[in-house]
DNA sequence: GTGGTTCTTGGAACGTGTCTAATCTTGATC
DNA sequence: GATCAAGATTAGACACGTTCCAAGAACCAC
């Protein structure tokens, strides 16, 4: 499939700003990675980004993908996820209050908008801890893979 | 430090039984892993398990307290945890509903008994999942690194 | 005690992520 | 538009955590 990016311009036309006040230097790779990232509103392993930016810029490196998504997890643009196996997966969807539901099978990620009985209330101490973030993971089947299919396989995209 | 191990039949007296009742073979190897893991209640990571467990069995491997620990987990009578950084760690209490708090300076875990005010009701369905599990993770600083320390620098245990 | 099934072992191999030194680019300045 | 220094990118080596494999050893039902 055609992955049709929308153009640099138009991409979070904030987060481009944003990034430049911060003193960010514009280079094409930075600004196809978040494209690829922002621009399609899933959750994308390093290697995944990797490929897909690479699609636009055959010799973006691996290390400069890790580079810049670190930078953007530690500028809080772009939120870490850890799904238990594999690799880290990357959620662009950093600025607003949000769950995660993992399929145990396939691995797919999506957001989940907390309804407001759920909401827990972000306590400042636990145990001593000083806390200054929740996450909350639910875990299950995904629709695809919830349907009687044999356990382990992945249903096609 | 000389861990003083309890004797094989006091540890949890019901999980060996329980894992012998679903067919596992019970050999020395599988009963000082568990002993390691159950009977210090502790979240360590598969090498310090390997660790641990080496004091007791000089010539214990590595493949195998990764099996061991893989198979308890897919028996349920340990929970994996991911901290984000490093290697995944083993919960020994999986048979309580609880939450985990996590340093994000030097990744000690806690297990956090969860206040009834903020228990989730666990949902049947999130965006068309069918969810089986609920992880709650509060990240933050623990007592140690919340003290005036420099950033990055773990304190003696 | 015997035998077959299962487990363990060491080492190779894999996936993810970081580091390095050399080279190239960006953007401020003229 | 040209210059230049600071910063970014690159390829590849490396580190770590984990899994895979074939050969040998141990467990336990008989």
């Amino acid at each position: 499939m055609a992955h049709s990016l929308r153009a640099a311009d138009e991409v979070e036309p904030d987060l481009l700003s944003r990034l430049r006040q911060r003193g960010w230097r514009l280079s094409s790779q930075r600004r196809v990675i978040a494209e690829v990232l922002v621009g399609e509103h899933v959750h994308l392993s390093a290697e995944e980004v990797h490929a897909r930016a690479g699609q636009h810029l055959p010799e973006l490196s691996r290390a400069t993908v890790y580079n810049t998504l670190n930078e953007l997890v530690a500028m809080g643009e772009v939120i870490e996820v850890s799904v238990t196996n594999g690799a880290k997966r990357y959620d662009p969807n950093a600025h607003r209050i949000h769950h995660h539901v993992v399929c145990r099978n396939c691995q797919a990620i999506r957001d989940v908008e907390p309804p407001p009985t759920t909401v827990l209330p972000p306590p400042e101490a636990v145990a001593g801890y000083a806390v200054t973030e929740t996450e909350v993971i639910y875990r299950g089947l995904c629709p695809d893979c919830a349907t009687d299919r044999p356990e382990g396989s992945v249903p096609g995209s």
